[in-house]
RNA sequence: GCGCCCGUAGCUCAGCUGGAUAGAGCAACGGAUUUCUAAUCCGUCGGUCGGAGGUUCGAAUCCUCCCGGGCGUACCA
């Protein structure tokens, strides 16, 4: 059961005739922190001593007077300044963890108000293969929809693709300048990977040439700048604004040097490149003529528009693939083409209503506290992705209904989703919650962006297949006692598991170092650990013939003989607990990590705790129930986080 | 310039709606099981929570300033 919710509605009681605020003192309630102050601890007394002039312990002890906890716990014990320790009866918590075993959710309550939540995740460009950028979203995006589907919310998962925006005016110019027919018929999707690519290093190419004589300029004046500096800064060397000063601009003058050689490096590719240079000048304007294909699809040519049709479900097909490795379903990918008909709608209603105003030729809105326009038409009349997510917006808030929009996006878009919601709110949809789930970097070893070592960005098909091979080699190692398609099914499991499990385990805000290594490790907080913890529980049941079924129909009573089941048979209850923190802030790791904890009683259960040759029978039946529990909270729990899990390993 | 984020053990990270002696994992070191999978368990070592003030009975957590790092910042998405 859920001993926390239920001690805190307890002490809610009791707080009545103390405070008329109870609420912000039952959530001081908490798990202990520590076993030895007792399995749960209220924090609440300290604070209310205040309030009504009385010492901390002395409330403590007028609280726990009226606390009605007879039936689960022993009598509370007041400790340190006035904390508040309660220990479960451990009869009780047998009690209840027999319940547990024989529920279909394991204790996992559903919410008693679902909202209809709509989880915008993954959104990559169908025009580019996806990259290592698009790993976080779509595992964590992929966490929540299964987290709160799974606590009983409508959600409606959204691949807000982008189909519709520059780079398509590449891959049609490409498509009509340099497709390889041949190339396009044996897999199209990667033969338009190879025009954008071109393209898009065409148009660079022209467009770093006309710009090096300018950074050369520029870098001509920032080193003067970073000369004077120097100086201002050796005559007065207790000025640290002249300091800091004078490092500010050298760091630009580095960063300036980099941009140029990075610059010298893409046009110098081009120029020892015979062919290439050879397409290069052939098409000089590349990069204006791929902003007017655009501009024609957009327009509506029929030409464009053909080939569009034709190129969008092949990419759609091609990402699908991807999401199946994920086991990602969405309920729909309604991209940013699907939105276009609505934009002159949302610009329309913008200016009626004196939100929006033409400022240096863009149609802007400007939201108080932030310098930056929120433009909404650019002065060429085109619309921008501002204009597509408040339509978006208006879709989910009137159509779909939404309570709630979670975004899972980088946080370097934090910016553009402040305006985006403040100006949703100046238009009226003010009664939807709307989330910028944010998330940080996926560093390399050098704790740059991680990159190929040639600086490529990484293609996720790779990193997913380099991690399944990776993981192929350890379980060689490890299971010479499975056959050859055991093994290999394995090392999917583990692969794509350990990708997922390092991804999630991170606090989602922050950037994270990203280490074959330490993910593929065989012990520790990883994805290998909880599966390898299921197969074990799995060892247990399959060795002793035991039907999980008829285990759980018997009706057999838990025992609670030694610690490692006592702490186990807890940690079982808080199950429901983990889900629930999980959607509170939209933080997948509180799952991860409990999950860790169980798989980490479990080990030290299987360490004391005979399971199959355990006496008398009760003992034994007992703890076979407890391993069944176990088994099925880890897998329910790896499976809420998008990780799969095998009997054998 | 303005805005957002970050700085916790040798390394990678939790903890940040304030609560007891700041936690994991890795690494290092030492133990355990002739036993249901050793892809295991138990223990030891290791921290001025970037710095200084402030609020509080109590601060890694809240406020201010400083230092250091990252990111964003008008017509890409």
């Amino acid at each position: 059961m859920d001993f926390l919710s239920e001690l805190r509605s307890r002490l809610r009681t009791a707080l009545t005739s103390l405070t008329d605020s109870p609420e912000t003192f039952v959530d001081m309630l908490k798990p202990s922190q520590d076993g030895k102050f007792g399995d749960f601890q209220a924090n609440c007394a300290m604070p209310l001593a205040k309030l009504v002039k009385q010492t901390p312990r002395d409330v403590a002890a007028a609280l726990i007077a009226k606390l009605d906890v007879a039936d689960l716990c022993e009598t509370p014990d007041i400790a340190g300044p006035g904390f508040i320790n309660f220990r479960l009866k451990t009869e009780r918590l047998a009690d209840e963890t027999a319940k547990l075993t024989r529920d279909d959710r394991l204790g996992v309550a559903t919410v008693t108000s679902p909202r209809t939540y709509i989880v915008d995740f993954s959104s990559p460009n169908v025009a580019k293969p996806m990259h290592v950028g698009h790993l976080r979203s779509t595992v964590i995006g992929n966490a929540l929809c299964r987290v709160l589907q799974f606590l009983g919310h409508r959600v409606l998962s959204d691949n807000h693709v982008g189909d519709w925006g520059t780079q398509f005016g590449m891959i049609i110019y490409g498509y009509k300048h340099f497709r390889d027919d041949a190339a396009y018929r044996g897999d199209p999707v990667a033969e338009l990977a190879r025009l954008y690519r071109l393209v898009n290093q065409l148009a660079d190419y022209h467009d770093l040439v006309a710009n090096l004589p300018k950074l050369r300029e520029k870098q001509a004046a920032s080193e003067m700048a970073v000369a004077t500096a120097r100086q201002t800064s050796a005559a007065k060397p207790a000025d640290k604004d002249a300091a800091r000063q004078a490092k500010k601009v050298e760091q630009e003058l580095v960063d300036l040097k980099a941009e140029i050689t990075s610059a010298e490096k893409k046009v110098g590719v081009v120029d020892a490149n015979p062919a290439l240079k050879l397409l290069a000048d052939a098409h000089p304007k590349i990069g204006e003529l791929a902003r007017r294909e655009t501009a024609k699809l957009h327009a509506g040519d029929a030409e464009n528009k053909r080939l569009w049709d034709e190129f969008v479900p092949q990419c759609m097909a091609a990402l699908e693939s991807m999401y199946k490795r994920f086991g990602v379903q969405f309920d729909m990918a309604l991209g940013e083409s699907w939105y276009n008909p609505m934009l002159p709608d949302i610009v329309d209603e913008l200016k009626k209503k004196n939100l929006a105003v033409v400022s240096e030729g863009a149609t802007c809105v400007f939201v108080e506290g932030n310098a930056a326009p929120f433009i909404v038409q650019k002065a060429d009349g085109a619309f921008t992705y501002a204009t597509t997510d408040l339509a978006t917006i208006r879709y989910r808030v009137e159509t779909l209904h939404a309570d709630a929009s979670l975004y899972v996006v980088d946080s370097r878009q934090s910016e553009h989703f402040q305006l985006l919601f403040a100006t949703a709110k100046k238009m009226g949809f003010d009664q939807t919650e709307f989330r910028h789930v944010s998330f940080g970097t996926v560093l390399g070893e050098d704790r740059r962006p991680y990159k190929t070592r040639s600086g490529d960005t990484i293609g996720l098909e790779s990193l997913l297949d380099e991690a399944i091979q990776n993981a192929r080699k350890i379980v060689d190692e490890n299971s010479a006692h499975l056959s050859e398609a055991d093994r290999a099914n394995v090392s999917v499991l583990v692969g794509m598991g350990a990708i997922i499990y390092v991804d999630l385990h991170h606090n989602r805000d922050s950037d994270y170092v990203f280490s074959w290594e330490k993910m593929l490790a065989t012990n520790g907080d990883t994805a290998t650990y909880n599966q390898y913890a299921y197969a074990r529980v799995c060892g247990i049941l399959r060795k002793g013939e035991v039907d999980a079924r008829e285990l759980r129909a018997a009706g057999h009573a838990i025992q609670l003989t030694s610690p490692a089941e006592r702490a186990l048979a807890l940690q079982l209850n808080r199950f429901t607990n983990a889900v629930a923190d999980v959607s509170i802030d939209y933080r997948p790791n509180l799952l991860t990590q409990y999950l860790f904890e169980t798989a980490n009683c479990f080990a030290s259960f299987y360490n004391d705790c005979p399971v199959l040759t355990a006496e008398p029978a009760s003992l034994r039946a007992s703890r076979l129930l407890l391993c069944d529990a176990t088994a099925r909270v880890l897998k329910q729990g790896l499976e809420l986080l998008g990780i799969g899990v095998a009997e054998q390993m």
